[in-house]
DNA sequence: TTACCTGCTGAAACGCGTTCCATAGCAAGA
DNA sequence: TCTTGCTATGGAACGCGTTTCAGCAGGTAA
């Protein structure tokens, strides 16, 4: 392969020269520039990235951790991240955490060895303030409330639109509300945000026989649907965590040939749109733009972002 | 930050022992050991991937180049290739193209500079051609049926399963077949292997009322179902090219309160199950894993994989 | 005693751009 | 005529690891 001393030396130029005409930077005669660019084109050169990363001390890459893609969540966040670095024309590196602890850490570790420009957390299973220790190596953002630590952050308010969900609920007379969430209480923000809301509005937790957690797709939902099935009082409603969890409920009680409850999901999703099913979109197409901003401009910033309810 | 030669001088050792040290290769004492992991301890040292980057002369990376997410097809390539470079430790970037020569070719020429190890291609609009003359650079990649194009591919059979399809269409009685193709004919070879099964089984063209074209997504789906709902004579069956757009053009006909014609999907999407239609998996898991093993060891192989038809 | 091997270490070259700084010709302004 | 100042160009350091190779103990087999 060509490097730029070979074309140097062939064009009869100093490295800086090409250096120069390459980067269009500084002076570089009419001459010069052709000459130089004949020779790079008989030898077929482009300079070498990866070089050019090293010298200028920075990648134009930023990774994105998500546990996994199954949850549409980590889509949307993904595309509209990538759409975002796309206009710039830096590079997005997915990563794949699993919610291990070991491989979260990895790849911090990693943007201290500067394989990223930044890293954007759409989720993490390690605490929120060893994320925030990273900063100092690099910009590191959460899609969550950060409640008070100190770390650049792009979220939707879960615990206000939950708030408006559950006393549109209340107002609409439902009382026995079942719900589905994706990791327990203590782990998931957005289970303790579920549950909180739950709280303040209807001023109990739900009966423990109406909470299903560990559903994250489809099959978990029809599995966990059957527990509500066999329910003697069945639930007036159920507040899913997705459409695609509310359509695979409303399968599991179609294929028990049992009255199917009103139901709710989340995420706007095509299930929720097939089935007529009241939605909250949280927006994360904005959530992802601006968690990319973060990571590239480096900012440490909290950016709320609003959600919607979508009834029908 | 701190740099191998900091360490070095720190530790009263050569750069070469700290890397030898790092690296668990050649002869270190345990002492010189234990000395160099202090001061790495002290200096919160780790090596920069950059510079090994360049040193090693690759990047542990593999570019993939999709179209857009919106499509299924590319969201399930995406994550088996990604599974499959999580288990080597490498990295996968997403690469937008939108179909665009221009994108396509910038991509290839990062190749070129080395930004990546290898480039998956799990669509194109540039020639195969084309993409096959990048392969001097490095593992290039494509997700089709190569058709006599020297270039490394690992694809789905689409023509013989698309035979079975139509085969088992017409064994079962049904004619006036409509059809959705996402890109029409001389562009997608898809499209291509749709109707020329169509052709071969049923001697003829399909009728040009009962095919539209420019359908990638739902809500394509089911501004096109408009067309095959106005027709006065209707379908008997209907040839969609995804699950999700299988259901958008149910949704059509539910709204106009026609009757909905038998049709199936592709791809054995969430909705299909959901609806209980037919549909053709590409096993495009496989794909992208067969995708990825190319990409990762440079072999100029051409893997074909079967698909199955779900019939339900 | 010579030959050779193993354990351990370091100097220096290498990978390949970018950038700072110095040098120099030449023209316009003082 | 002497400064400035702009155009052009080159030398060399820099970014930061990896790797090759030479060298030097101490030990062992021939």
């Amino acid at each position: 392969m060509a490097t730029i001393r070979d074309i140097a030396k062939r064009a009869g130029y100093s490295i800086s020269t090409v250096s120069r005409y390459l980067n269009q930077s500084g002076y570089v005669s009419k001459i010069a520039a052709e000459e130089i660019q004949q020779v790079i084109t008989e030898m077929d050169y482009v300079p070498n990235d990866i070089a050019r990363d090293l010298s200028k001390g920075h990648t134009s890459t930023i990774g994105v951790v998500v546990p996994h893609l199954r949850h549409p969540y980590f889509m949307q966040l993904m595309t509209s991240i990538m759409e975002a670095a796309f206009a710039v024309n830096d590079h997005v590196v997915m990563l794949q955490s699993k919610y291990d602890a070991q491989l979260e850490v990895q790849y911090l570790e990693q943007l201290h060895r500067k394989a990223y420009d930044g890293l954007i957390f759409t989720s993490h299973g390690i605490p929120l303030t060893q994320l925030a220790a990273y900063q100092k190596y690099g910009p590191v953002i959460c899609c969550e409330d950060p409640r008070g630590v100190k770390i650049a952050a792009a979220y939707t308010l879960r615990q206000e639109i939950y708030l408006d969900a559950f006393r549109l609920l209340q107002q609409k007379g439902y009382r026995r509300i079942a719900m589905t969430l994706s990791r327990p209480e203590p782990v998931s923000l957005t289970s303790q945000a579920t549950m909180a809301s739950y709280r303040q509005v209807f001023g109990t937790s739900p009966a423990p026989e109406l909470i299903q957690t560990g559903v994250a797709n489809y099959a978990d939902g029809y599995q966990a649907a059957a527990a509500f099935v066999q329910l003697a009082q069945q639930p007036d409603f159920i507040f899913a965590n997705s459409d695609d969890i509310a359509a695979a409920i409303i399968q599991r009680y179609q294929d028990a040939n049992r009255p199917v409850p009103p139901m709710m999901g989340q995420e706007n999703q095509l299930s929720g749109q097939l089935l007529k099913l009241p939605t909250i979109d949280h927006h994360f197409k904005e959530v992802g733009q601006l968690a990319f901003q973060l990571a590239y401009n480096g900012q440490l910033k909290q950016l709320p972002v609003q959600s919607e309810i979508i009834w029908r």
